[in-house]
DNA sequence: CAGTGAGCGAGCTTCCGCTTGACTT
């Protein structure tokens, strides 16, 4: 029998405040939330004002028995989940399932993990605010509409299985509109010029200064021609300014800026960040990592100000106080930081020592002084013409924080870290040419989304929330809506014009542009969806939705609105589209028509299909007798928004036959793992130096030979019994062959050794393949 | 894994936000 049970959400949580409450209080955790609307029949009572059908989730029936037992023994029960929507709707619902009289009931609060904060919490006890609650009925009721109204219009006007919600689909439609902005991007290209002179000191010593025109040239002719006034000119320094300057430490962590370091830094996936995260949460060793609070508390600001002081001096001390400005956060945590400021490093794996690292260093930098910087600006005349030479310089005169921590951006051409230094100039001085140097320039499109440049943008439109960004990202790619990639880049000719010893000398350069790693690019699927939802549902694809129902559900909080009248004005307009659209919406297949075959004169198109993107040569007519159309899918890397004609007549040129062998006939043609020949029913893979659409019938036939030979090694044992059993050597050592299965030989197990009856027992004992996609009831 | 794209139709798919393991390869 115990006096008091407290329930956070979290167990490792709930570990840390047993410590500090005594012996008379128990300390458990709900594992977040306990209920969830029913999944099947909609969950929601349209008819009866919105009414919410609850349902113990299946993973939490277990916790709910424990807590009831628990909840019996206890003459208090102090409802302790985070103090926000989420938070104060998971206390009422334990409320309900646990079906706790309200004077058993205490709700508390706490924003730090500290003793103090929760002998505070324990003595300032209040009601769950019923008002919180129903915003966050609101917001879950809202989600469910959007996602379980708009995903069967998918799968009936698109394709089955798809699925559509508040957040990802404004997700993808960014991804999309990208990509059109990156398509249909314009370079512009200028001339830049820069110049080298030399600046002699005291010693008769010298050092180069590089200075910019501030004149970029449009033409190559123009270029030239400054060029050629240079060959004569003179220089002169024109003007000296000095200007001091400051940077300030970046705000301590929260998990979009965890996820987005992480990725620049240590080139970790947002999933990934979060998994290791978890573990040092999970050992201790940092706060809980799915915040967005910028606050630190005084521990943390106490700890971090010694750590500082010990290992840099005072003088590198800067309290500050952050205050969180992202639109719609809910502080219910701490900033991310290291439990205890004094460990500067952990144990754990690789990953988990490098994150931990990291959050360290921004942790202390954000409680460190400003570096203070000086710039100088130097101004360079040249004599017979108008334009200026301009060169800049920064040093650090006090590097404060700096000396740890020095935030990444996404922008991958700026190098902002390091100093440049300027040799001592004064006005009037007359500086020695020794190069000018024109180079061609290009403007930058757009760049395309990181998973973690994603999640920044998503966090700025107040879309999702920490423990969703995650699984956001996953959910697009899952969907098949977006992918991850690397491509290659395109060659690109640039030119350079160089005036060095009075002679003008003009050169083409090639460089590499446009290559992407781990970038995140629409699918075709990921397109026709957008598209088909801007058409038919443009109020929940607007970026401001969520910020406009935000704001609804703050005045539910404030009790200023009815939950359910709320909900009732989003859902007659909502649902008239609903209906419209499966009324009177065409059928989306995001078809394009790419032109006419000059050969046979039909129509070439692209759309979707059953199977994906495909090709499709002539029409379907009604016409008794009249051809079929033929189909081809399109290629990995080919896509209908920007596949040419020739390229989608090309795929008609698979497969070919070419010819006859032991008379059966040989074709070739490219599949998903590239070109290769069949033959009889087998597949040989094509060569690289081979090309499918020339190859001829002898050397498939040398492929083929080479193939059965490698098979006829590859064999271990046959068996006199059964002609489809056979033991083979594979890729990862020796494995059964039965009929089109395959079994793994237990490791114990010599395959030489292998009898029939040893493999059919096997065979029999083996475990069924788990089904892709898992969850099978 | 090597293709498919006629049509019918049973039964299924799907949201966001809180949490943590239990699973293979």
């Amino acid at each position: 029998m115990h006096k008091n049970l407290v329930i956070v959400e979290s167990p490792a949580k709930a570990k840390t405040i047993e410590g500090f409450l005594g012996k008379d209080y128990v300390v458990t955790s709900s594992m977040g939330h306990v209920r969830d609307l029913e999944k099947k029949d909609f969950g929601i009572d349209i008819e009866n004002n919105y009414q919410p059908r609850y349902k113990v989730s299946s993973d939490k029936k277990k916790i709910v028995t424990e807590l009831k037992k628990l909840a019996k023994e206890a003459e208090t029960v102090w409802l302790a989940s985070d103090e926000d929507r989420e938070g104060e709707a998971i206390a009422w619902h334990l409320k309900e399932v646990l079906k706790l009289k309200d004077d058993k009931i205490k709700r508390i609060v706490f924003h730090e993990i500290t003793k103090d904060a929760i002998t505070r919490a324990v003595k300032n006890p209040r009601d769950i605010d019923e008002h919180l609650v129903n915003a966050q009925q609101a917001r879950r009721v809202l989600d469910r509409i959007v996602g379980f109204e708009v995903s069967p219009v998918l799968w009936k006007k698109v394709k089955p299985s798809l699925s559509a919600g508040r957040v990802q689909s404004v997700a993808v439609r960014l991804i999309v509109e990208r990509e059109r902005e990156i398509r249909d991007f314009n370079t512009e290209t200028w001339f830049r010029v820069n110049g080298y002179f030399l600046v002699p000191d005291e010693d008769g010593n010298t050092t180069e200064l590089k200075a910019e025109l501030s004149k970029r040239f449009t033409t190559r002719e123009e270029a030239n021609a400054f060029l050629e006034k240079c060959k004569s000119a003179e220089f002169k320094v024109s003007d000296v300014v000095k200007k001091p300057g400051k940077r300030t430490p970046a705000q301590p962590f929260i998990t979009s800026t965890l996820q987005q370091e992480a990725s620049r830094k240590l080139g970790f996936s947002v999933s990934q960040t979060m998994a290791v995260a978890q573990r040092l949460y999970e050992s201790g060793k940092i706060t809980y990592m799915r915040t967005d609070s910028v606050n630190l508390s005084g521990l943390a600001l106490n700890t971090s100000k010694q750590k500082i002081t010990e290992l840099h001096g005072e003088n590198y001390v800067k309290i500050r106080k952050f205050k969180t400005k992202s639109k719609g956060a809910q502080e219910a945590h701490e900033a991310i930081r290291p439990t205890y400021m004094e460990n500067q490093t952990v144990p754990g794996s690789s990953q988990e020592q490098r994150l931990y690292e990291l959050i360290w260093k921004r942790t202390i930098a954000s409680q460190m002084a400003d570096a203070i910087l000086e710039r100088t600006n130097v101004t360079i005349d040249v004599s017979n013409a108008t334009e200026k030479f301009q060169a800049t310089g920064e040093v650090i005169v006090f590097d404060g924080f700096l000396k740890v921590y020095i935030e990444s951006t996404d922008d991958e051409n700026t190098n902002a870290n390091g100093q440049t230094l300027i040799p001592p100039v004064h006005v009037n001085d007359a500086l020695e040419m020794t190069s000018v140097v024109s180079t061609q320039r290009f403007s930058q499109r757009p760049p395309r989304y990181t998973e973690a440049s994603l999640v920044k943008r998503l966090e700025e439109l107040g879309i999702g929330r920490p423990s969703t960004y995650a699984p956001t990202i996953t959910t697009v790619q899952n969907r098949n809506y977006v992918v991850k990639e690397e491509r290659p880049g395109v060659e690109r000719n640039f030119t350079v014009l160089t005036l060095k010893d009075g002679k003008i000398k003009e050169e083409e350069k090639t460089e590499i542009t446009g290559a992407e790693k781990n970038k995140l690019f629409p699918t075709d699927i990921g397109i026709v969806v957008n598209d088909f939802l801007m058409d038919n549902f443009d109020e929940i694809m607007d970026y401001n939705f969520t910020a406009n129902v935000e704001k609804e559900f703050d005045d539910i909080a404030d009790g200023k609105m009815v939950w359910n009248e709320m909900i009732d004005k989003f859902y007659q307009p909502f649902h008239g589209k609903v209906e419209h659209a499966l009324e009177n919406a065409e059928r989306s297949k995001g078809e394009r028509i790419l032109g006419i075959d000059p050969k046979t004169g039909k129509e070439v198109s692209v759309k979707i299909g059953r199977f994906g993107p495909l090709a499709q040569l002539g029409e379907v007519s009604q016409d008794e007798g009249a051809e079929k159309p033929q189909f081809s899918s399109l290629r990995t890397g080919q896509h209908i928004e920007t596949i040419t004609l020739e390229e989608a007549l090309d795929l008609f040129k698979l497969p070919r036959e070419l010819g006859e062998y032991e008379g059966k006939k040989v074709t070739v043609a490219i599949g998903r793992f590239g070109p290769y020949v069949r033959h009889d029913n087998k597949f040989v893979s094509l060569g690289k130096e081979d090309d499918p659409y020339s190859v001829q019938l002898d050397r498939a036939i040398e492929l083929i030979e080479a193939k059965r030979e490698k098979d006829r090694n590859a064999v271990v044992k046959i068996f006199e019994e059964d002609a489809d059993l056979q033991v083979l050597n594979g890729r990862w050592g020796p494995y059964i062959k039965h009929g089109k299965k395959n079994y793994k030989i237990p490791k114990t197990t010599k395959a030489e050794e292998l009898t029939f009856e040893d493999c059919m027992k096997i065979i029999e004992t083996s475990p069924e393949p788990k089904s892709r996609r898992g969850r099978k009831k």
